[in-house]
Formats: structure tokens, sequence, C-alpha cells
DNA sequence: TTGTAATATGAATGAGTGTTCATATGAATA
DNA sequence: TATTCATATGAACACTCATTCATATTACAA
């Protein structure tokens, strides 16, 4: 069995992507960056809530931001967690 | 981006997993079957807790049991679902 | 500088959930 | 059958957390 800390870890991940929305936002940015606008357009909350998302997110490392212009793009910052997150697409598709 | 019945399967399996009993339990029986007792013993709640977790993993068909005796052996009921946590705790361990 | 578009922040609320306690069920042994 | 061991169930509570509203910040355009 593994100890504590990567059981924290772990499951920190997991509970992470265990949200609707902040999965829908994992979803939008895994191809390619998108910008609040855009994922808030992708979902049915509000761009504040997106927002908080995110930071929830970033706080993470799941998701990294770069700044172009007026808009702020978000895109994974791990590739690790891509193919977590294509596994279980791919698990609940069968 | 994925429909929102992946999104909301997924997110389900995620969550499941986001919680530290549970992916605790999960930790413990990935190896070989365990009974409730055992699980218990590896963690620091109550059996009581144990058993409704282990109910809530067997709705998602995350685990499964079977009697053998007075004792119920918990054990994965998909292989897939133990690739995403082998994973993830490959990814906490780096 | 003023205005505007894009994003972030903070407080508040309401819904969801993990845990325990007490007890019930079920199976096996004596 | 009576008893004991193993597991399950239900109610209650405390706590977390996702969301929204209102507002603040930041950067660019005119």
């Amino acid at each position: 069995m593994e100890n504590k800390q990567v059981i924290f870890d772990a499951s920190s991940i997991f509970k992470a992507l265990g949200d609707e929305t902040r999965l829908q936002i994992m979803s939008v940015i895994k191809e390619s960056p998108k910008t609040v606008s855009e994922i808030t357009k992708n979902t049915r909350v509000s761009q504040s809530c997106v927002s908080h998302q995110l930071t929830f997110l970033k706080e993470l490392r799941l998701v990294k931001s770069e700044r172009k212009g007026r808009c702020i793009y978000y895109s994974f910052d791990d590739d690790h967690i891509k193919g977590i997150i294509e596994k279980a697409f791919a698990h609940v598709m069968e």
C-alpha cells in the first residue's frame, strides 16, 4: 500500500478532476490553450466561477497560464494528467 | 471536447477516487482481494465508515465483492481503473 | 487620460458528503 | 438453537465546497 503522502497527493488530483465543471475545463483546453472567455462559453457557469476553478487548478499545477495581449491562455501544465484524463474518457466511452 | 455524459461519468470516477479514505481502500486491495476487517485495519476510520465507502465504490462498479465463509473479500472490478490509479501514484511519486 | 474588454477577488449561501454511533442483518460454529 | 464473528444500514452532525453577485484589477485602445 502506498504511503500517506502519496495517497493524499493523488487524491488531491482526483478530487480536482472529480468536479464536472473542472473536468469540463480540462476537456476544453485539452487540445490547445484557451482563454477564460472561450472556456466560459463552453460551460454553463459564470465567468467568475470559471476563474475560481482555474485558480484552483493552477494551485494544484494542473494548468498553467500565459498572457497574450488582453487575454490569458490556459493550458495543461503536465502531460501525465492528460494521460490520466484520456484514460478515464476512454474507459467510460467503451 | 467530450460530451456531457462522458464528462459526467468520468468525473464520477474521479470523485470516487478523490477521497483519501476511498483511495486508501483502493490502494489496499490493489494487489489482492481483502476483507472488510483487513481494510479497516489499514485505515484510521471505523468499520462502519469502510463499509459505507465500499458500498459507494461498488455502486460505481469500481470494486466487486465475494463471500468466502464468514468474510467478504473486496477487489477491483475493473483493470482500467487500476491503470488510472497507478498512473496517478507514479505521477505524484516523481 | 478615459473608456472598455478580459480576468480576478471576496463574501455569502446553499447543497452535498464523509464520518460516527447505535443497531441490524447474516453466516458459521458449538 | 443460541452465540459469536463479520459486515451492513440508518440517522444525525459537522464540515467542505461549488456557485453567484458585486466589485476590483489589469491591459489595451481611442
